[in-house]
DNA sequence: GCAGGTATGTTTGCAGTGTCAACATCCTTG
DNA sequence: CAAGGATGTTGACACTGCAAACATACCTGC
């Protein structure tokens, strides 16, 4: 595609977007074969590039992936900023579903960003930003419900550690039940089976969320809306 | 140590014990530079043995790690299945603590539990069915609280999912914090830095694991006592 | 428009790895 | 005490990450 910049035989020398090719590539071939035998001379061969190729866009192995995971990261932050704490309770249950929902629609990325496949974040600092600009979204929300009155009065970072927490967990079973529901390739790269608990919380995600919200939240009655709206799935 | 059953120079053909001295070797290598370098090789040499020799006791890489996690699920098992269901929401909160606990006190374990080290969950069946057995402790108990009436009337399964992802993310957060209070070597196989939150957490799980408790019990009267217990850590 | 610089891709090479097959050594058990 | 299985060794192969040194194509200033 796009060869047209050199009139020869559609090879060219230059590959033309090479590391949007490897990106995508490296994330079909997790989602494909696992984390475990990628190379970056596989990709390349696949890219049809020869095996060092890949080392002109990223330093290492690690690099590649460290990328992947900061782009995720920047996918879910614009989506988690983008929900108003304007009324803090709702906003939570948004928040921590539009998590468990980027997880749903991004295994790979997000097995990237929060499993233990990139070993060391410090070595990756726009990683680091990123996750933190993330997180700093949830803070902000929590904040505002915590001044609001309408979450109990905790320590706010106390909160977030328990949403994150949940919601993390939350993803991680979503993931696995989504991924053996579909027979997918992704089932060998997640965690432990939990049996049929995590196909319930994958059917409604959003009760699993709303459990959750009721132990934070100052006044149960404020959940009523929400409640109702996901009462029977 | 007990090499007398040959009478020659402390050295001899046989290692003696070589498949608990890889399994320990393994440990703390993982501990020490994380899941990323570990490599049979590196493990044979350590326990001076012959490159190839881990091979007699594993049949892969994989099966290795994969028999460390066994290990792990055992243990836990165990803990676990040592609470009574008797009283079943003290049993909750002491199996959510249980499991928090082991994943403090084994973190090289932990990971490999429930981390995406190993791939194939599936090829090792023995795994599998630790693995089961865990949940099943956790099951056991939610079930008797679920017909006692003590926790609400929910789909027992689904509540056994919230519980397992809090006390998984719970447990996530409290790995990292303390790995990088002691500044120790772990830090780089965890997830991301939540900042300040962890250190709450893990500060207090217990606190954690009741504000969970508290959106899955029928009565939250119940869980004064436990309450109190743990107002103000 | 073209000379030179820079981004990109290639070739070559090394050290290290997982895994297999054939062989050596020892322990155990009849 | 000899046969046989368990354990450890040697050698080999294909593959990997990564580092130079080198080649090619695009781009920019003149």
């Amino acid at each position: 595609m796009n060869a047209s910049h050199h009139g020869d035989d559609s090879r060219s020398y230059h590959h033309g977007d090479l590391r949007k090719t490897l990106l995508e590539t490296c994330c079909t071939h997790i989602a494909n074969q696992g984390t475990e035998g990628l190379s970056l001379r596989a990709l390349a061969r696949e890219a049809g590039v020869s095996p060092t190729a890949p080392y002109r866009h990223f330093d290492s192995r690690h690099a590649l992936l460290a990328a992947l995971a900061t782009e995720g990261f920047d996918e879910l932050g614009a989506s988690m900023g983008a929900i108003s704490a304007a009324d803090p309770v709702p906003a939570v249950f948004e928040c921590a579903l539009a998590y468990v929902r980027y997880a749903e629609a991004n295994p790979v990325k997000y097995h990237l960003m929060f499993g233990d496949v990139i070993g060391d974040f410090s070595r990756h600092e726009e990683l680091i930003t990123a996750a933190r600009q993330c997180y700093g979204h949830l803070a902000r929300i929590l904040a505002a419900g915590v001044a609001s009155g309408d979450l109990r009065q905790d320590d706010p970072d106390e909160l977030g550690g328990t949403v994150w927490a949940v919601v993390h967990g939350l993803a991680g079973l979503v993931i696995t039940a989504r991924a053996k529901a579909a027979q997918a390739p992704m089932e060998d790269l997640l965690e432990v089976p939990p049996l049929r608990a995590q196909q319930a919380v994958a059917a409604a995600p959003e009760r699993a969320v709303l459990r959750m919200l009721e132990g934070l939240v100052a006044d149960p009655a404020c959940l009523a809306g929400l409640q109702q709206r996901w009462r029977k799935v």
